[in-house]
DNA sequence: ACCGATTTTAACCAATTGATTAAACTTTTT
DNA sequence: AAAAAGTTTAATCAATTGGTTAAAATCGGT
Protein backbone atom coordinates (compact mmCIF):
# COMPACT_ATOMS: atom_id res chain seq x y z
CA UNK A 1 0.00 0.00 0.00
CA UNK A 2 1.40 3.49 -0.84
CA UNK A 3 1.74 5.15 2.63
CA UNK A 4 3.30 8.60 1.60
CA UNK A 5 0.15 10.35 3.17
CA UNK A 6 -2.44 9.38 0.69
CA UNK A 7 -3.30 6.43 -1.28
CA UNK A 8 -2.68 6.63 -5.34
CA UNK A 9 -6.37 6.14 -5.96
CA UNK A 10 -7.15 9.15 -3.14
CA UNK A 11 -4.72 11.23 -5.36
CA UNK A 12 -6.21 10.65 -8.55
CA UNK A 13 -9.34 11.42 -6.79
CA UNK A 14 -8.64 14.58 -5.73
CA UNK A 15 -6.54 15.48 -8.89
CA UNK A 16 -9.77 13.93 -11.36
CA UNK A 17 -12.54 16.71 -9.13
CA UNK A 18 -9.94 19.25 -9.48
CA UNK A 19 -9.54 18.92 -13.28
CA UNK A 20 -12.75 18.05 -14.09
CA UNK A 21 -14.18 20.86 -11.45
CA UNK A 22 -12.35 23.44 -14.24
CA UNK A 23 -12.57 21.88 -17.33
CA UNK A 24 -15.94 20.16 -17.20
CA UNK A 25 -16.14 16.29 -18.83
CA UNK A 26 -15.70 17.37 -22.14
CA UNK A 27 -12.75 19.84 -21.29
CA UNK A 28 -10.76 17.40 -19.91
CA UNK A 29 -8.40 14.37 -20.94
CA UNK A 30 -7.32 11.73 -18.94
CA UNK A 31 -3.86 12.87 -19.12
CA UNK A 32 -4.58 16.18 -18.07
CA UNK A 33 -5.94 13.91 -15.10
CA UNK A 34 -2.68 11.67 -14.60
CA UNK A 35 -0.69 14.34 -14.91
CA UNK A 36 -2.25 16.72 -12.27
CA UNK A 37 -2.23 13.33 -9.56
CA UNK A 38 1.36 12.82 -11.01
CA UNK A 39 0.74 9.21 -12.16
CA UNK A 40 0.97 7.39 -15.40
CA UNK A 41 -1.96 7.27 -17.62
CA UNK A 42 -3.31 3.80 -17.47
CA UNK A 43 -3.04 3.81 -13.38
CA UNK A 44 -6.58 5.76 -14.30
CA UNK A 45 -8.03 2.85 -16.09
CA UNK A 46 -6.60 0.52 -13.19
CA UNK A 47 -8.41 2.12 -10.50
CA UNK A 48 -11.59 3.13 -12.39
CA UNK A 49 -12.65 1.65 -15.39
CA UNK A 50 -12.89 4.48 -17.65
CA UNK A 51 -12.98 8.51 -17.78
CA UNK A 52 -16.70 8.33 -17.74
CA UNK A 53 -16.80 6.15 -15.02
CA UNK A 54 -14.63 8.13 -13.02
CA UNK A 55 -16.33 10.93 -14.29
CA UNK A 56 -19.82 9.98 -12.56
CA UNK A 57 -17.61 8.88 -9.06
CA UNK A 58 -16.22 12.19 -8.77
CA UNK A 59 -19.69 14.22 -10.08
CA UNK A 60 -21.77 11.87 -7.32
CA UNK A 61 -19.50 13.14 -4.88
CA UNK A 62 -19.84 16.87 -5.66
CA UNK A 63 -23.31 16.44 -6.08
CA UNK A 64 -23.85 14.83 -2.12
CA UNK A 65 -21.45 17.62 -0.54
CA UNK A 66 -24.05 20.52 -2.34
CA UNK A 67 -27.28 18.62 -1.19
CA UNK A 68 -26.09 17.22 2.10
CA UNK A 69 -25.15 20.94 3.45
CA UNK A 70 -27.87 22.17 2.14
CA UNK A 71 -30.30 19.22 3.72
CA UNK A 72 -28.55 19.69 6.88
CA UNK A 73 -29.80 23.11 7.52
CA UNK A 74 -33.26 22.70 6.26
CA UNK A 75 -33.87 19.78 8.18
CA UNK A 76 -32.20 21.79 11.76
CA UNK A 77 -35.16 22.27 14.34
CA UNK A 78 -34.64 26.26 14.44
CA UNK A 79 -37.53 29.00 13.38
CA UNK A 80 -38.28 29.64 9.51
CA UNK A 81 -36.53 32.91 9.73
CA UNK A 82 -33.32 31.54 11.50
CA UNK A 83 -33.40 28.66 9.14
CA UNK A 84 -33.72 31.35 5.97
CA UNK A 85 -30.74 33.32 7.42
CA UNK A 86 -28.48 29.97 7.59
CA UNK A 87 -29.63 28.26 4.89
CA UNK A 88 -28.05 31.34 2.93
CA UNK A 89 -25.20 31.79 5.10
CA UNK A 90 -24.30 28.33 4.62
CA UNK A 91 -24.85 28.18 0.56
CA UNK A 92 -22.27 31.62 1.02
CA UNK A 93 -19.76 29.62 2.36
CA UNK A 94 -19.86 26.66 0.36
CA UNK A 95 -19.50 29.12 -2.98
CA UNK A 96 -16.62 30.68 -1.85
CA UNK A 97 -14.61 27.56 -1.12
CA UNK A 98 -16.05 26.57 -4.06
CA UNK A 99 -17.10 29.09 -6.91
CA UNK A 100 -17.55 26.81 -9.81
CA UNK A 101 -19.13 24.07 -7.82
CA UNK A 102 -22.58 24.96 -9.45
CA UNK A 103 -21.52 25.98 -12.71
CA UNK A 104 -20.19 22.91 -13.29
CA UNK A 105 -23.12 21.07 -11.70
CA UNK A 106 -25.57 22.91 -13.60
CA UNK A 107 -23.66 22.80 -17.14
CA UNK A 108 -23.19 18.84 -16.73
CA UNK A 109 -26.25 18.59 -16.01
CA UNK A 110 -27.19 20.27 -19.36
CA UNK A 111 -25.25 18.80 -21.39
CA UNK A 112 -25.74 15.13 -20.34
CA UNK A 113 -29.55 15.22 -18.50
CA UNK A 114 -29.17 11.30 -17.81
CA UNK A 115 -26.93 12.21 -15.09
CA UNK A 116 -29.81 13.27 -13.39
CA UNK A 117 -30.12 9.88 -12.59
CA UNK A 118 -27.40 10.10 -10.21
CA UNK A 119 -29.15 13.53 -7.96
CA UNK A 120 -32.57 12.24 -8.26
CA UNK A 121 -32.45 10.76 -4.36
CA UNK A 122 -31.05 13.75 -3.13
CA UNK A 123 -33.20 16.51 -5.50
CA UNK A 124 -36.49 14.78 -4.17
CA UNK A 125 -35.22 15.25 -0.37
CA UNK A 126 -35.26 18.97 -0.33
CA UNK A 127 -39.15 19.63 -1.48
CA UNK A 128 -39.93 16.87 1.18
CA UNK A 129 -38.23 18.64 4.26
CA UNK A 130 -39.17 19.73 7.38
CA UNK A 131 -38.74 23.00 6.38
CA UNK A 132 -41.44 23.01 3.77
CA UNK A 133 -43.54 21.70 6.29
CA UNK A 134 -42.95 24.87 8.68
CA UNK A 135 -44.22 26.89 5.41
CA UNK A 136 -47.36 25.44 5.04
CA UNK A 137 -47.92 25.53 9.02
CA UNK A 138 -46.79 29.03 8.85
CA UNK A 139 -48.98 29.90 5.47
CA UNK A 140 -51.56 28.05 7.72
CA UNK A 141 -51.29 30.64 10.47
CA UNK A 142 -51.32 33.63 8.41
CA UNK A 143 -47.83 34.37 9.84
CA UNK A 144 -45.87 34.35 6.30
CA UNK A 145 -46.86 35.14 3.03
CA UNK A 146 -48.51 32.27 0.94
CA UNK A 147 -46.94 31.22 -1.57
CA UNK A 148 -45.54 27.59 -2.42
CA UNK A 149 -42.63 26.57 -0.39
CA UNK A 150 -40.94 25.67 -4.01
CA UNK A 151 -40.98 29.12 -4.70
CA UNK A 152 -39.27 29.88 -1.86
CA UNK A 153 -36.38 27.52 -2.27
CA UNK A 154 -36.12 28.57 -5.74
CA UNK A 155 -35.74 32.49 -4.24
CA UNK A 156 -33.33 31.53 -1.85
CA UNK A 157 -31.04 29.39 -4.02
CA UNK A 158 -31.03 31.87 -7.05
CA UNK A 159 -29.70 34.85 -5.08
CA UNK A 160 -27.13 33.19 -4.13
CA UNK A 161 -25.66 30.56 -6.64
CA UNK A 162 -26.09 32.61 -9.72
CA UNK A 163 -23.72 35.43 -7.42
CA UNK A 164 -21.53 32.75 -7.98
CA UNK A 165 -22.02 31.30 -11.64
CA UNK A 166 -21.85 34.74 -12.97
CA UNK A 167 -19.13 35.66 -10.81
CA UNK A 168 -16.50 36.55 -14.05
CA UNK A 169 -19.34 38.75 -15.44
CA UNK A 170 -20.10 39.78 -12.44
CA UNK A 171 -16.85 41.03 -11.79
CA UNK A 172 -16.24 42.93 -15.40
CA UNK A 173 -19.23 44.55 -15.32
CA UNK A 174 -18.70 45.90 -11.85
CA UNK A 175 -15.17 46.17 -12.14
CA UNK A 176 -14.25 44.22 -9.19
CA UNK A 177 -11.21 42.07 -8.16
CA UNK A 178 -10.92 39.40 -6.03
CA UNK A 179 -11.24 41.15 -3.03
CA UNK A 180 -14.01 44.05 -4.57
CA UNK A 181 -15.73 40.40 -5.26
CA UNK A 182 -15.69 39.27 -2.00
CA UNK A 183 -16.89 42.49 -0.67
CA UNK A 184 -20.02 42.80 -2.92
CA UNK A 185 -20.73 39.13 -2.43
CA UNK A 186 -21.11 39.59 1.54
CA UNK A 187 -22.87 42.80 1.18
CA UNK A 188 -25.57 41.22 -1.12
CA UNK A 189 -26.13 38.63 0.81
CA UNK A 190 -27.67 40.75 3.55
CA UNK A 191 -29.84 42.23 1.07
CA UNK A 192 -31.07 39.58 -0.08
CA UNK A 193 -31.94 37.65 3.56
CA UNK A 194 -33.53 41.32 4.68
CA UNK A 195 -35.29 41.29 0.66
CA UNK A 196 -36.31 37.52 1.12
CA UNK A 197 -37.66 37.82 5.06
CA UNK A 198 -39.05 40.97 4.45
CA UNK A 199 -41.26 39.47 1.68
CA UNK A 200 -42.49 36.46 3.50
CA UNK A 201 -43.10 37.98 7.00
CA UNK A 202 -44.29 41.48 5.95
CA UNK A 203 -47.18 42.93 8.62
CA UNK A 204 -49.80 43.34 5.72
CA UNK A 205 -50.67 40.47 3.45
CA UNK A 206 -50.97 40.55 -0.14
CA UNK A 207 -53.63 39.25 -2.47
CA UNK B 1 -24.11 32.51 -55.18
CA UNK B 2 -26.41 29.85 -53.55
CA UNK B 3 -30.40 30.92 -53.85
CA UNK B 4 -31.76 28.62 -51.84
CA UNK B 5 -33.53 30.65 -48.96
CA UNK B 6 -30.13 31.45 -47.15
CA UNK B 7 -26.39 31.44 -47.95
CA UNK B 8 -24.18 28.97 -47.29
CA UNK B 9 -22.27 31.12 -44.68
CA UNK B 10 -25.52 31.89 -42.97
CA UNK B 11 -26.61 27.83 -43.25
CA UNK B 12 -23.15 27.52 -41.05
CA UNK B 13 -23.59 29.98 -38.56
CA UNK B 14 -27.40 28.52 -37.86
CA UNK B 15 -26.20 24.80 -37.50
CA UNK B 16 -23.09 26.38 -35.50
CA UNK B 17 -25.30 28.68 -33.47
CA UNK B 18 -27.33 25.31 -32.41
CA UNK B 19 -24.70 22.96 -31.81
CA UNK B 20 -22.34 24.90 -29.68
CA UNK B 21 -25.47 26.20 -27.70
CA UNK B 22 -26.21 22.75 -27.00
CA UNK B 23 -23.08 20.94 -26.72
CA UNK B 24 -20.53 23.96 -25.90
CA UNK B 25 -17.11 24.43 -27.30
CA UNK B 26 -15.47 21.35 -26.10
CA UNK B 27 -18.73 19.19 -26.69
CA UNK B 28 -18.77 20.62 -30.22
CA UNK B 29 -16.59 18.93 -33.14
CA UNK B 30 -16.52 20.40 -36.65
CA UNK B 31 -18.33 17.78 -38.11
CA UNK B 32 -21.21 17.98 -35.90
CA UNK B 33 -21.49 21.08 -37.48
CA UNK B 34 -20.92 20.34 -40.52
CA UNK B 35 -23.43 17.70 -40.94
CA UNK B 36 -26.07 19.83 -39.26
CA UNK B 37 -25.42 22.25 -41.59
CA UNK B 38 -25.67 19.67 -44.33
CA UNK B 39 -22.58 20.54 -45.93
CA UNK B 40 -18.86 18.91 -46.59
CA UNK B 41 -16.59 19.14 -43.02
CA UNK B 42 -13.83 21.38 -44.84
CA UNK B 43 -16.66 24.47 -45.80
CA UNK B 44 -16.43 25.40 -42.56
CA UNK B 45 -12.89 26.31 -42.69
CA UNK B 46 -13.49 28.05 -45.96
CA UNK B 47 -15.67 30.67 -44.51
CA UNK B 48 -14.59 30.81 -40.71
CA UNK B 49 -10.71 29.88 -40.51
CA UNK B 50 -10.79 27.76 -37.78
CA UNK B 51 -13.64 26.35 -34.94
CA UNK B 52 -12.08 28.82 -32.64
CA UNK B 53 -12.88 31.55 -34.88
CA UNK B 54 -16.41 30.41 -36.14
CA UNK B 55 -16.92 29.85 -32.53
CA UNK B 56 -16.03 33.80 -31.08
CA UNK B 57 -18.44 35.02 -33.86
CA UNK B 58 -21.45 33.04 -32.72
CA UNK B 59 -20.28 33.59 -29.27
CA UNK B 60 -20.22 37.48 -29.99
CA UNK B 61 -23.61 37.17 -31.52
CA UNK B 62 -25.36 35.49 -28.84
CA UNK B 63 -23.79 38.04 -25.86
CA UNK B 64 -25.03 41.14 -28.16
CA UNK B 65 -28.55 39.22 -27.89
CA UNK B 66 -28.46 38.93 -24.98
CA UNK B 67 -27.64 42.24 -23.99
CA UNK B 68 -28.88 44.31 -26.45
CA UNK B 69 -32.76 43.76 -25.27
CA UNK B 70 -31.54 44.26 -22.00
CA UNK B 71 -29.92 47.59 -22.44
CA UNK B 72 -32.58 48.64 -24.84
CA UNK B 73 -35.48 48.13 -21.93
CA UNK B 74 -32.86 49.41 -19.01
CA UNK B 75 -32.60 52.34 -21.31
CA UNK B 76 -36.19 53.31 -22.05
CA UNK B 77 -37.97 56.71 -20.79
CA UNK B 78 -40.30 55.39 -17.94
CA UNK B 79 -40.61 55.30 -14.29
CA UNK B 80 -38.13 52.34 -12.04
CA UNK B 81 -40.95 50.88 -11.23
CA UNK B 82 -41.97 50.34 -14.30
CA UNK B 83 -38.61 49.45 -16.05
CA UNK B 84 -37.99 46.50 -13.16
CA UNK B 85 -40.82 44.95 -14.66
CA UNK B 86 -40.20 44.96 -18.07
CA UNK B 87 -36.31 44.06 -17.15
CA UNK B 88 -37.86 41.31 -15.75
CA UNK B 89 -40.91 40.21 -18.30
CA UNK B 90 -37.75 40.69 -21.27
CA UNK B 91 -35.66 38.60 -19.91
CA UNK B 92 -38.59 35.83 -19.46
CA UNK B 93 -39.41 35.90 -22.89
CA UNK B 94 -36.24 35.47 -23.94
CA UNK B 95 -34.97 33.06 -22.08
CA UNK B 96 -38.08 31.08 -22.38
CA UNK B 97 -37.09 30.63 -26.30
CA UNK B 98 -33.47 29.86 -25.59
CA UNK B 99 -33.55 28.04 -22.60
CA UNK B 100 -29.96 27.36 -22.42
CA UNK B 101 -28.57 30.94 -23.59
CA UNK B 102 -27.13 32.05 -20.23
CA UNK B 103 -25.96 28.63 -18.82
CA UNK B 104 -23.81 28.77 -21.70
CA UNK B 105 -22.30 31.97 -21.96
CA UNK B 106 -21.40 31.52 -18.29
CA UNK B 107 -20.05 28.17 -18.73
CA UNK B 108 -18.07 29.40 -21.74
CA UNK B 109 -16.51 32.70 -19.67
CA UNK B 110 -15.95 30.04 -16.73
CA UNK B 111 -13.58 27.91 -18.98
CA UNK B 112 -12.03 30.19 -20.92
CA UNK B 113 -12.21 33.43 -19.26
CA UNK B 114 -10.48 35.31 -22.29
CA UNK B 115 -13.53 35.56 -24.49
CA UNK B 116 -14.45 38.07 -21.46
CA UNK B 117 -13.03 40.61 -23.43
CA UNK B 118 -15.70 39.34 -26.42
CA UNK B 119 -18.11 40.99 -23.94
CA UNK B 120 -16.60 43.99 -22.32
CA UNK B 121 -17.77 46.67 -23.99
CA UNK B 122 -21.72 45.51 -23.81
CA UNK B 123 -20.96 44.23 -19.87
CA UNK B 124 -20.06 47.78 -19.00
CA UNK B 125 -22.84 49.60 -20.59
CA UNK B 126 -25.67 47.92 -17.50
CA UNK B 127 -23.97 50.10 -14.48
CA UNK B 128 -23.63 52.97 -16.87
CA UNK B 129 -27.11 53.10 -18.36
CA UNK B 130 -29.86 55.33 -17.44
CA UNK B 131 -31.57 52.74 -15.38
CA UNK B 132 -28.54 53.39 -12.45
CA UNK B 133 -29.22 57.18 -12.46
CA UNK B 134 -32.69 56.34 -12.02
CA UNK B 135 -31.76 54.69 -9.19
CA UNK B 136 -29.64 57.15 -7.67
CA UNK B 137 -31.93 60.04 -7.93
CA UNK B 138 -34.69 57.75 -6.10
CA UNK B 139 -32.55 57.19 -3.19
CA UNK B 140 -31.42 60.87 -3.20
CA UNK B 141 -34.92 61.54 -2.96
CA UNK B 142 -35.99 58.91 -0.74
CA UNK B 143 -38.05 57.48 -2.45
CA UNK B 144 -36.64 53.78 -2.61
CA UNK B 145 -34.27 51.61 -0.12
CA UNK B 146 -30.83 53.35 0.27
CA UNK B 147 -28.41 50.33 -2.14
CA UNK B 148 -26.52 50.29 -4.44
CA UNK B 149 -27.54 49.97 -8.29
CA UNK B 150 -25.35 47.01 -9.04
CA UNK B 151 -27.22 44.85 -6.43
CA UNK B 152 -30.83 45.38 -7.73
CA UNK B 153 -29.42 44.96 -11.29
CA UNK B 154 -27.71 41.72 -9.72
CA UNK B 155 -31.06 40.43 -7.73
CA UNK B 156 -33.53 40.99 -10.97
CA UNK B 157 -30.94 39.09 -13.17
CA UNK B 158 -30.26 36.37 -10.67
CA UNK B 159 -33.92 35.72 -10.11
CA UNK B 160 -34.76 35.32 -13.63
CA UNK B 161 -31.44 34.21 -15.18
CA UNK B 162 -31.44 30.86 -12.58
CA UNK B 163 -34.57 29.75 -13.10
CA UNK B 164 -33.77 28.49 -16.73
CA UNK B 165 -29.83 28.01 -15.20
CA UNK B 166 -30.92 25.59 -13.39
CA UNK B 167 -34.03 24.23 -15.03
CA UNK B 168 -33.91 20.43 -15.24
CA UNK B 169 -32.89 20.62 -11.13
CA UNK B 170 -35.58 22.22 -10.58
CA UNK B 171 -37.77 20.46 -12.97
CA UNK B 172 -36.28 16.71 -10.92
CA UNK B 173 -36.68 18.35 -7.86
CA UNK B 174 -40.06 19.94 -8.02
CA UNK B 175 -41.15 16.49 -10.69
CA UNK B 176 -42.26 18.95 -13.53
CA UNK B 177 -42.91 18.91 -17.51
CA UNK B 178 -42.00 21.01 -19.45
CA UNK B 179 -45.47 22.81 -19.65
CA UNK B 180 -45.37 22.51 -15.40
CA UNK B 181 -42.13 24.41 -15.24
CA UNK B 182 -43.94 27.12 -17.57
CA UNK B 183 -46.32 27.32 -15.76
CA UNK B 184 -43.57 27.59 -12.55
CA UNK B 185 -41.60 29.86 -13.95
CA UNK B 186 -44.43 32.12 -14.90
CA UNK B 187 -45.50 32.25 -11.57
CA UNK B 188 -42.27 32.52 -10.04
CA UNK B 189 -41.15 35.67 -12.00
CA UNK B 190 -44.34 37.44 -10.58
CA UNK B 191 -43.46 36.62 -6.83
CA UNK B 192 -40.39 37.55 -7.98
CA UNK B 193 -41.69 41.37 -9.05
CA UNK B 194 -43.53 41.80 -6.40
CA UNK B 195 -40.54 40.78 -4.04
CA UNK B 196 -38.12 43.36 -5.28
CA UNK B 197 -40.58 45.89 -5.97
CA UNK B 198 -41.72 45.66 -2.38
CA UNK B 199 -37.92 45.88 -1.23
CA UNK B 200 -37.09 49.19 -3.09
CA UNK B 201 -40.44 50.81 -2.66
CA UNK B 202 -41.11 50.05 0.83
CA UNK B 203 -43.00 52.48 3.09
CA UNK B 204 -40.79 52.57 5.78
CA UNK B 205 -37.45 53.23 5.58
CA UNK B 206 -34.84 50.36 7.06
CA UNK B 207 -31.65 51.56 8.00
C1' DA C 1 -20.48 29.30 -75.30
C1' DC C 2 -16.39 30.51 -73.03
C1' DC C 3 -13.38 32.24 -69.29
C1' DG C 4 -12.04 33.48 -64.69
C1' DA C 5 -13.44 33.59 -60.09
C1' DT C 6 -15.89 31.66 -56.50
C1' DT C 7 -17.81 27.72 -54.16
C1' DT C 8 -17.90 22.81 -52.97
C1' DT C 9 -16.19 18.26 -52.62
C1' DA C 10 -13.48 13.93 -51.56
C1' DA C 11 -9.33 12.36 -49.89
C1' DC C 12 -6.00 12.91 -46.78
C1' DC C 13 -2.71 14.51 -42.78
C1' DA C 14 -0.64 14.92 -38.35
C1' DA C 15 -1.92 15.21 -33.66
C1' DT C 16 -4.59 13.86 -29.86
C1' DT C 17 -7.93 11.06 -27.78
C1' DG C 18 -9.49 7.00 -24.45
C1' DA C 19 -8.12 2.66 -23.72
C1' DT C 20 -5.30 -1.87 -23.71
C1' DT C 21 -1.39 -4.82 -23.17
C1' DA C 22 2.35 -7.24 -21.36
C1' DA C 23 6.09 -6.72 -18.70
C1' DA C 24 8.34 -4.81 -14.41
C1' DC C 25 8.05 -3.54 -9.80
C1' DT C 26 6.03 -3.85 -4.76
C1' DT C 27 3.87 -5.69 -1.23
C1' DT C 28 1.72 -9.35 1.26
C1' DT C 29 1.22 -14.12 2.36
C1' DT C 30 3.05 -18.52 3.11
C1' DA D 1 13.01 -16.86 0.75
C1' DA D 2 9.54 -18.28 -2.56
C1' DA D 3 5.09 -17.69 -4.38
C1' DA D 4 1.10 -15.00 -5.03
C1' DA D 5 -1.39 -10.94 -5.22
C1' DG D 6 -1.53 -6.27 -5.98
C1' DT D 7 0.45 -2.04 -8.17
C1' DT D 8 2.84 0.73 -11.70
C1' DT D 9 5.04 1.52 -15.99
C1' DA D 10 6.26 2.12 -21.06
C1' DA D 11 4.75 1.09 -25.41
C1' DT D 12 1.14 0.84 -28.30
C1' DC D 13 -3.65 0.64 -30.44
C1' DA D 14 -7.62 2.16 -33.16
C1' DA D 15 -10.63 6.00 -33.46
C1' DT D 16 -11.45 10.72 -33.64
C1' DT D 17 -9.93 15.31 -33.79
C1' DG D 18 -9.11 20.06 -36.40
C1' DG D 19 -7.29 21.29 -40.47
C1' DT D 20 -5.27 21.06 -45.43
C1' DT D 21 -5.03 20.11 -50.33
C1' DA D 22 -5.94 19.74 -55.00
C1' DA D 23 -9.35 18.74 -58.04
C1' DA D 24 -14.22 19.23 -59.41
C1' DA D 25 -18.47 21.81 -59.79
C1' DT D 26 -20.89 26.16 -60.13
C1' DC D 27 -21.38 30.80 -60.98
C1' DG D 28 -21.31 35.58 -63.21
C1' DG D 29 -19.77 38.47 -66.91
C1' DT D 30 -18.75 38.83 -71.78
Amino acid sequence: MNCLLVSTEEKIKEAAKAVFLEKGFDGTTTRDIAKAAGINSALMNYYFRSKEKLFQFIFNDLCSFMFQGMLDVVNQPISLREKISRLIDHQFQMMMQNPNLTIFIMNELHRNPERLYATVGMAKKIPESIFHQQIDEAIAQGTITHINSQHIMTMIVANIQFLFVSKPMTMLANGLDEAGFKAFATQHIEYVKEMICDYLFKPETAT
